[in-house]
DNA sequence: TTGTATGCGTTATCAT
DNA sequence: ATGATAACGCATACAA
């Protein structure tokens, strides 16, 4: 690979000029200018951002750690942020922690001696302090981890009430809520939380399971979801705290011959792109991924800058209903 | 961040024999060795990857390009490429190019300027010469681009074969293919040309299909079965290039009223994880997701290891049959 | 307007 | 067994 020294002594000036135009600084002829572009041209020169990085102690790199791209969910999140950073002048090393502790460190670790400006945090399994030694920009979604680290969530409590007093609205007399996990201390809980304010309150029958703390296994979801309606035939709502749960729930109900909506009402949560192919459609609490993604590396960026950014992000759900209610 | 002269300082020594520790050569005594690794405890100490690749000329970063990681297929194959890329002691720079041309080569720029190790391409809308020209170890993932660039690809002719054969054992009279854009000039073309050979040879009335140029997107693959469908009510059997584009089919065959899989047999293609999900199970061709995304970092890092490689790399596919057919 | 010298954090080659 | 020094490719303060 050609380097700027190549460029220099071919045009036959030294390193300092060709940075001069490379970087579009200090005082440069015109003449000098278009020799060294045209030089650069002929050996397709391109700068070693890795020397940059060095000397500049900016690597313009973003690392982001989510527990899983293949998950819809993420990935989609994962598309945006690699679509706004990429807009921005940054890179995006991509870290899936499998929602593994260990993991996760190792990667904190691997991310700060790769020199990154900034992470986004998409799956925190770790202690509290562990964080707050990082001493990066760091953003966290969904999951506050104190008020010094900034957020982006959506408005889960807004979706748990949405999801049921929808349930409620139409009829439903028994209903489940499919949580994930609730001992990760993520926001997501707050679907929980507006879920069992919500139905007390009206005094509604109901019950709540939760998911493994590892991950996102599909055969765990359809023992879940099989046995929930074995031990609870009387079942007539599903809040699922997901779309993938949903759709689980939605495929149990015709392995046992429950029909939606009409003996079984399922909610589901994310909105993802998927959830339009199945049929019935799965009412769903859409979150606002693409904004999510937007905001991630707005505020990484604004704190790479240097800037105060605002810690508590919460953007809107939305209820998109579907034939699965 | 803590450097190599911090550790030196507060040992007493030159950082030669810091680095020396740090990489394990040369004479060094046990003495020292361990006030330097409690050093490095102390300070917390994170060698600085950037100097390292600098010096090395080595990056361990491998570049993946693909067309979107939030399309489900590629989302697991990213998964998989990730984990191994990891496993290795490499990084992974994400790139969604959307199939865009342009995109794609400022991405391969932005790569070669990184200084990453190798790239495996996922996504190839350029021309011939912009690949040969790339001068980097380099995976191509179903594309033969030239017969010194090393593919990935599963067994695409002998998946369309299974697909066609099966749609025709069932008793189907008039077949689709919805195929994806076939100019693309990728190797899933094969499975097109497969399932031409069988249906002609067979004499089984037919028609094809194909996606758009660019990207994947749900609302054209739901006007392109909708129409289709409308034109040729007769098809009784549809064999999709991806499971999205089945799930698609089974979808609407629920809004005009036909029953599957009495009425219609589908079959679809990837094999992807959610396909588990949607009910009737959608009989596919499944791809080895994870064997692809495991031999695309093996054949990378063989390559920048300086081994010689294979180029061109098939993997089965297997026929998972369910009640869409 | 251009050049010289220095340094970014690390490794490698010689010395000692 | 340890240290001094150069080098990786580039950017920048200071000279000229």
């Amino acid at each position: 690979m050609a380097t700027i020294k190549d460029i220099a002594d071919k045009v036959g000036v030294t390193v300092t000029s060709v940075s001069r135009v490379l970087n579009n600084r200090g005082y440069i002829s015109e003449m000098l200018k278009k020799r060294v572009q045209e030089a650069m041209e002929e050996l397709n020169y391109q700068p070693n951002e890795v020397a940059r990085s060095l000397i500049r102690k900016k690597s313009n790199i973003i690392g982001l750690i989510i527990p899983d791209v293949s998950h819809p969910f993420f990935g989609e999140v994962t598309k945006y942020i690699e679509y706004y950073a990429d807009k921005n002048g940054y890179k995006l090393l991509l870290c899936n922690s499998k929602l593994n502790k260990l993991k996760e460190k190792e990667y904190i670790n691997m991310l700060k001696g790769s020199q990154v400006d900034g992470i986004i945090m998409g799956s925190h399994t770790m202690d509290t302090k562990d964080y707050t030694s990082i001493k990066l920009p760091m953003v966290t979604l969904d999951r506050q981890i104190t008020d010094t680290i900034p957020y982006i969530s959506s408005d889960n409590y807004k979706g748990g009430e949405l999801a049921t007093n929808l349930l409620i609205k139409k009829g439903c007399k028994k209903i489940a809520h499919i949580s994930g996990n609730l001992h990760l201390n993520l926001l997501a809980k707050l679907r929980h939380d507006a879920f069992k304010k919500v139905i007390t309150n009206k005094g509604i029958e109901h019950i709540v399971l939760q998911t493994e703390i590892n991950g996102f296994n599909y055969d765990e979801y359809e023992q879940l979801v099989s046995s929930m309606f074995r031990e609870h035939p009387d079942i007539d709502g599903v809040f699922a705290s997901s779309d993938i749960i949903a759709a689980q729930v939605l495929k149990e109900c015709y392995r046992i011959g429950k029909s939606v909506p009409e003996d079984m009402k399922i909610v589901g949560y994310d909105g993802i792109q998927l959830g339009q192919l199945i049929t019935p459609g799965i009412t769903t609490i859409k979150q606002p991924t693409k904004e999510i993604g937007k905001m991630a590396v707005r505020l990484i960026i604004e704190q790479i800058e240097g800037q105060d950014v605002s810690k508590e992000n919460i953007l809107p759900v939305k209820l998109i209903e579907r034939q699965s209610t």
